[in-house]
This record gives structure tokens, C-alpha cells and sequence, in this order.
RNA sequence: GGGCGGUUACCCAAGUGGCCAACGGGGGCUGACUGUAAAUCAGCUGGCAUAAGCCUACGGCGGUUCGAAUCCGUCACCGCCCA
């Protein structure tokens, strides 16, 4: 059910937080926009509006949320939502993200990823409204003839310009050839899904913008290219990704996505604020005048931001529990109620039932810990790696502020 | 096909015969402090060993040497230039 909004509204919504990295390029996109909602309005043909994701790990982080979103945005307004596997695509390995070449995938791990990324996006996406689709069916079909038609639509040059590229050639880093046909292919996908609007991150703007010259060749009407903002992973700087390690699953269990948005940096709560929040811009707004104005407390927002995203995936029942658990275990300085179990036999040296429990990864390292006073048991810090173990009830053995185990001796 | 340069720990990168388990930076970990797992500061960051010490490691293999990440040969891979 669409809702009713004037076109202005409509554009209005489905512009916010569109950043194509140029006002004059967003200025033009949002006017295509408009026209492109105008005829659907009249035709009563809703628009196709499509956003690829390449199934490179098996989870999608919060970082594919802010495309998702979108989308879902443009799904309420009764549009329809296609959401495209690159399942061929994430073979070829797209460059733009990455300074260096990614590690080719082979065919099996794609397809095993495909089957869970697509059960996770409908926690965004309405799954009677969203048209999912596989770019290998229609890509794997492609002809070397075909490849070198579409191929000549595009010069060295242009390619070249792109940063990534640019940087690249100039610090002697090889570039492929077949990254340069990664922007062919997803200007393919978009011929073949007739596609009237694309989403990306902004980084991806080249790709989106090779779509639009490839249907115009094709002699369609050139979609409408939005871009979003890229969304930084849990380090504050770099894109959330996999390969970083800097993500935030949207599969992660309650406690755990909570403390990850509270380890971000305060620097980072704003790009957070934007992305992947439900949030007002009006909202938005009052928590950043507060924080600058220091009315705020950051820890307090921060809280308040990591509520929100615990909610949107685990439902606001998720959210309490969540929230004591960071208080007890990491403000207070507490114990989770939940620790592995490891049983040990009478007298085996403490440093030996580190290394078997799994807390650590060798002897080494768990000498150095207790050297630290890293190494706690039944909350007193351990001052002799050499300890030998022999208790009588349970005893919980605690590495730095976030390993626990609870040590049970064998009969 | 020819010439030149390169390959060092999770990443970047220094080291050109012994003082090298290998400078520095990033990342990670621990501690202090705090406002949180933020910021800042300090320490740690191959393995085994209570310790002395031992083992493994500077692309692979082989050699020179009392001794090699460092020299030589060879193979593999990468980059640049020429064709």
C-alpha cells in the first residue's frame, strides 16, 4: 500500500541522505527522479529500483543496511524493490572498494553465501514486495562478442580517471583487466533489469554511472543513479567490511551488537547517526547540537544510538537485556551469566588450562597476560602463571576485560 | 623475448655478513585513567621453557662462510622500461 505523499514529499524522502560526492549531479539525478516518479504516478507502473550486493562473506553487516534501506523506502512508496545477487559479479571481484585486487571467490562459496544474505536482507527489505535475482543467469550467458561490444563503449581513459585506478598506476600496484569489466557487468545488470533507478554507495558511483551509458547505447532511457554514504566500520575509519573485520553483523546476537556500537569512536557516531538509524533528520540535529553544545553526554548518546540499532534488529524486547549486560559487565566491571565451561584435571598448571579452554593461543601468551595482570581468577589477579589448579567448586577465570571461562575440575 | 628492480612477521615498511626474533608505523592485546569496549598515556605483540636457554622464521631449493634476512646459483611470483 503506497502511502499517500505529494511528489515533493516523495522526492524529498528518497533524497535525503543521497550524497553523490557533486551538488550539480545530485541536482540532476533528484530532477530525473522526479520526472521518473511523475510518469509512474501517471502510468501507474511502479518504478524498478535495484541495489546489487556481491555475497563475498556469508553475513551482511549494518554497512548493506544503508542501501537496504533506501530501498525499502522506495518499497513503501509501492515501488518495486529488486534485489540482485552477484553471484557472478562477486567472481570477478569488485575493485572499487579496495585499494588492492580482492582474492577471487570460487563458484561454491558464492552460492553458499547467496543463500544467507538473502534470508538476512528481509529483516530490511518486505519480502512480498522484493524481487530477488541472480546476475549469473543472465551474465554467465554472455558472449565474448557481447563482451566486446559493450567494452566499446568505454575508453582506457575513463577508467584511468577513477581513483582507485589512478592511485594504483601511479604507485605501480597492478590493475587487472578484468576489474576494469567489473563496471561493465553491473552497467549489464542494469540494462537487463530495465532498471529506472540504482542504488550504491558512493564509491560505486562509477559503476552506476557506466549503467546509465550502457542503456543509453542500448537506446533506453538511462536510469536515475543515487548514492549513499559509506559507512564506517567499528575502527571509526576505514569501510565496514569483512576483510577489515570491522563489521557489525546484522546476525550478531543482541549483547553483542550493543557493545560493538559502543566501541566506536565518538568521531564515528555521526556517520552512524545518518546511516543506520531510523532517526529524524530533526532527531539527528538535536543529538549533534547537544553533543557540541555538551548538554549531551557522548557515552549517553552513544547508548542511545546502540539501543537503536539493537532494536531495528532484535526487536525492542532485545533491548534492555542488552543494555544491562554492557552496564554489568563493562561499566561495573561484572561477570556474564554465560561462560564456556571448561573442565580441567586436578593440578594442571593454570597457564595450560588458558591455553585448552581456548581463551588463549599459546603458552606464550598467557604468560605475558598474567604478566600484565590481565589474568583474573574468581576475580583476583593472577600473579603466577604456574599456578596449579584444584578447586573444589567452579572458578572463573577471566583474560583481559572480555574472555571468560568457567573452570570445573574433572573427577 | 631483452634489460632493470623487487618478494621481510596480520598489513605497510626498515635492515645489505655477526650487536636480528629482526627499526618504525598501522592493527590487535593488556594495564592505568576515564565518560564506554570513546579519547589519552604506558607496556606487550613467533613458539617451547620456572630460568639459563633452545627451536622455528625474512618467497622456494641449493651453495659460500666459523657465522646469512643480508653474498652466490637456481626456480617461482610481482613491478617498471624496451620489443
Amino acid at each position: 500500500m503506497a502511502i499517500e505523499q505529494s511528489i515533493d514529499q516523495q522526492v524529498a524522502l528518497l533524497m535525503q541522505g543521497i550524497e553523490m560526492g557533486d551538488e550539480k549531479l545530485k541536482e540532476a539525478m533528484g530532477k530525473e527522479l522526479r520526472e521518473r516518479l511523475e510518469d509512474s504516478q501517471n502510468t501507474g507502473v511502479p518504478l524498478r529500483v535495484y541495489c546489487g550486493y556481491d555475497p563475498t562473506s556469508p553475513d551482511l553487516h549494518i554497512g548493506h543496511t544503508v542501501t537496504m534501506r533506501k530501498l525499502r523506502q522506495f518499497q513503501e512508496l509501492g515501488h518495486q524493490a529488486i534485489f540482485v545477487v552477484g553471484s557472478f559479479t562477486a567472481l570477478v571481484g569488485d575493485p572499487s572498494d579496495k585499494d588492492k585486487a580482492r582474492p577471487r571467490l570460487t563458484k561454491e562459496q558464492v552460492m553458499a553465501n547467496a543463500k544467507t544474505y538473502t534470508d538476512q536482507a528481509f529483516k530490511i527489505l518486505d519480502r512480498e514486495k522484493t524481487e530477488v535475482r541472480f546476475n549469473d543467469r543472465w551474465l554467465s550467458g554472455v558472449t565474448l562478442e557481447q563482451v566486446i561490444e559493450v567494452a566499446s563503449n568505454f575508453t582506457v581513459q575513463q577508467f584511468l580517471v577513477r581513483d582507485n585506478f589512478s592511485k594504483r598506476y601511479a604507485s605501480n600496484e597492478p590493475i587487472w583487466l578484468h576489474e576494469f569489466f567489473y563496471a561493465l557487468l553491473q552497467g549489464y545488470d542494469a540494462a537487463e533489469l530495465r532498471a529506472d533507478v540504482q542504488l550504491g554507495a558512493t564509491e560505486q558511483l562509477f559503476n552506476l554511472l557506466a549503467g546509465r551509458k550502457l542503456q543509453e547505447a542500448m537506446g533506453m532511457k538511462p536510469q536515475v543513479a543515487l548514492t549513499v554514504p559509506v559507512l564506517v566500520g567499528t575502527d571509526g575509519h576505514l569501510r565496514m567490511s569483512k576483510s577489515t573485520g570491522n563489521t557489525i553483523g546484522i546476525d550478531e546476537p543482541p549483547e553483542e551488537m550493543y557493545g560493538k556500537v559502543m566501541s566506536i569512536p565518538d568521531s564515528a557516531m555521526s556517520n552512524y547517526f545518518r546511516l543506520v538509524t531510523r532517526w529524524t533528520p530533526d532527531e539527528v540535529a538535536f543529538l549533534e547540537e547537544g553533543l557540541a553544545s555538551g548538554d549531551l553526554h557522548p557515552r549517553d548518546v552513544k547508548m542511545r544510538l546502540a539501543r537503536e540499532v539493537v532494536e531495528i534488529y532484535h526487536g525492542v524486547e532485545a533491548v534492555e537485556p542488552a543494555e544491562a549486560a554492557f552496564v554489568h559487565l563493562v561499566q561495573e566491571g561484572g561477570q556474564p551469566e554465560d561462560m564456556p565451561e571448561h573442565a580441567y584435571q586436578a593440578g594442571t598448571p593454570l597457564i595450560d588450562a588458558m591455553v585448552d579452554s581456548g581463551l588463549v593461543e599459546s603458552k606464550s601468551q598467557a604468560r605475558r597476560l598474567v604478566d600484565q595482570n590481565g589474568v583474573r581468577l574468581n576475580g583476583e589477579v593472577v600473579e603466577d602463571p604456574n599456578f596449579n589448579l584444584d578447586f573444589q567448586e567452579a572458578a572463573v577465570l577471566q583474560v583481559g576485560k572480555r574472555r571468560f571461562a568457567r573452570l570445573v575440575r574433572a573427577q
